[in-house]
Order: C-alpha cells, then structure tokens, then sequence
DNA sequence: GTTTAATATGACCGATCGGTCATATATGAG
DNA sequence: CTCATATATGACCGATCGGTCATATTAAAC
C-alpha cells in the first residue's frame, strides 16, 4: 500500500467514529482535521470532497459492521448457534460494533429524505441483512434443524426490525433492559422452532 | 391567543416538518425564515436561540405524536381493537404522522449522542409508549379479553421495537412490505392471545 | 544520488452560519 | 383617540463553513 493509500484509509478510520456519533451533516471538515492531525489541504488531496469523504465513512463503517457479524455467525455451524450469534453480536446497543450505534440506524435515518446515494448503500445492506438471516434458517430447515413450516422469511424480518427497534430503544433511554427481553423472547421463538 | 403567541405557534407549526426532515443541525435558521415568511430578527423575538427552537419544535412533534395515536386509539372500546389500532397508526411509514417520519426516532437518532435534552424529551415518550400498549393489554386480560397468563410487559417491548424498527427498514429501502408482513404478525400474535 | 511525481501544508476565499440591534410598525389597554 | 409596549424588520457582526492553491516536503522509481 503506498502512502496515499495509507493516509486516505486512515483517514477514512479516524473520520467513521465521528461521523456515526455527530452525523454526516454536523461534522465538519475540521473536526477531521483534528482526528486525523492532518490539514486541510492533505484531505482533499484524497477525496473531492466532503459528500465523497462521507461516503467513504458510509461503505467502510457498512462493511466493517457486516464482517463483525459474519465473523461472529461464522464461529458456528449449527443454524441455532449462528443465529443466536447473530442476535447477541448485533443487538449489543451500548457497547456497540461502530462507536456511535448501529451505522445502518445512523446513517440511514439521517439519509432517508436528504441523500439518495447514502439511504442506497444503507438500503443494500439492510435487504442483505434480512437475507442472510433468511439463508441461515433455511439451511437449518434442510439441515433438519428446523421445522420446515417455519416462515422464516418473515421472521428474518422481524428479527431484524426488533432488533434495530431494541438497539433504537436502549439508546435513547440509555438503558439496555429492553433489548435484554427482546434478545431472550426472539431466542425462544427460535427455540420453538428446533425439532 | 395574543399576535405573539400566535406567530410563535406559527413558527413551530411551520419548523416542525424541517427539522423533522432534514434533522436539526442541517436546518439553518434560515430555512426557517424562508418557510414561515418571517424576518430573522422576528424568530428572535420568540425564541432566545436554534436551541430553543429545536426544543420547542421536539416537544411539539413529540406530543401530536402522542395525540394522534391515543385519537386513533381510543376510537375504540374493545383492548384488541384498540392495539390493532395503535399499530395501524404508528406502522406507517411512507404516510407518518409528522412529514419526515416518525420524530422518535429521527430526533432520538440524532441526539442520542450529541443532546442529553433532547435526547430526555423523546426517552420520556418511548418509555410512556410501551407503558401506553402494556396499559391497553393490561386492562384486556382484566376485562377476559386476553389470556392472563401472556406476558404483555415484554410483549409491548416487542411490538414498540418491531413497529421502530418496521419504520426504518421501509424508510431506508423506499418499500413498505417489511411493515406489512410486521403489522400481519403482530396482529396475529395479539389474535392468539385472545380467549 | 537524482529527479519527478505524489503528498502535505496553511494562508486564503466567498458563502453561510447563529445571533444582535437600532429602528420601524402594529397591537391593544386606557 | 393616545400611548406604552409588543412585535417585526433587515443590515450587520464575528465565527465557521466547505473548498482552493501556491508552495514546501516527501516518496519512490531510476
């Protein structure tokens, strides 16, 4: 990796944190200035500009996120284990995998009706994320892990509403009880569903 | 109503759905002229700062919020109907109550990190909108409506989160069928409830 | 080591930010 | 009506915004 290389993914480290907890609009270039000990000039050397650089943060913070959670599935081969792992690694709302809560929440909420680009890239990740929850019950289901009436589908859907909706919750009281129930109710449903 | 307390109701009537939209910080208080029609120096005659603004316009759009679902609500007797109806209301996403979505989550989201005041303001809602759905199951076993054994606390976490989180998957990818099959879930698990 | 291109610097730019204030106008109590 | 007060105006302020550029420094190919 040269040495723009570097700097520019260094950036891009330093800038996620800040831009996931303050948002997109709320930080300025400065501010990164200041994380990165670097001028003015030296970032836009390496982004256009500030849009660029924020969608920049926006696929690293995505992508980091997504590689955490199949890393955490992927520690487990039987469906109910990579599930539950699903749920314990994503639904953590107060120590969460990208300081700042979940990026999808952040990034997405404030994109939704200002910037399309953004809200897309959200967008993606949030369809596959209900698709790889759907794909790890499915291959339980033909695993014999499953009962095979499940309407995993749906379920993959809710599973991953409730959770936003828990981590959501837990942030704003600034207390985690909630997603405490919703983490023990959805494992029991998960649970009914083992042959 | 004196002309100032009108022109004061005015502004937050008319800052409500921008900031709701666009988030506070990327609403300059110019936009705010622009759509009431005001001179800068008049906003300041009614609000000692953007601060104070903001908070005035959270509180309002938190509590007609609040008022729309209890209307909706309490239209009807029966606890079913009366859960179904909270559901319908809030769980609708591409239509919200307030333009820019549901103000619980996008000021929620966008304090939660940066603006303990605001951040306290919608916590009191989240926390007074599962007690609202807990009350409403509640009174339904009392009335041999419900099961009395069913878990209606942790139920009414679970139905808040899964409509928060319903919001935001239908809000990010433009597509309201993840609150649908949400809503048809929700309502039959409450059905099964009933004795 | 030489040399050229890549990278870093910080002063600088115009625009916009939140906020103030002297002044003008409208309100409403008497 | 009179007149004191409440309300509205818009020019103006310093600070900060995103972004540029001439210049200096560093990297790396030869």
């Amino acid at each position: 990796m040269s040495k723009g290389e570097e700097t520019k993914q260094l950036i891009i480290e330093r800038a996620a944190p800040v831009f996931n907890t303050r948002g997109i609009a709320a930080t300025a270039m400065s501010d990164i200035m200041e994380v990165t000990k670097l001028s003015k000039g030296s970032l836009y050397v390496h982004f256009t500009d500030k849009d660029n650089l924020a969608a920049s943060v926006v696929d690293y913070s995505l992508s980091q996120l997504s590689k955490k959670v199949m890393t955490a599935v992927n520690r487990h081969s039987n469906a109910k284990d990579r599930l539950f792992a699903y749920i314990d690694v994503l639904g953590n709302p107060l120590q969460p995998l990208v300081a700042g809560g979940c990026p999808m929440m952040n990034f997405g909420v404030e994109a939704d009706d200002t910037n399309q680009a953004i809200r897309e890239k959200v967008s993606r990740l949030v369809k596959q994320s209900q698709k790889t929850i759907a794909g790890i019950i499915h291959k339980g289901i033909e695993e014999g892990v499953f009962k095979p009436d499940w309407e995993y589908k749906e379920f993959a859907t809710m599973l991953f509403a409730m959770i936003e909706g828990g981590i959501m919750i837990s942030r704003i009281t600034g207390n985690d009880s909630a997603m405490k129930t919703i983490k023990r109710n959805l494992k029991n449903m998960i649970t009914a569903q083992l042959l």
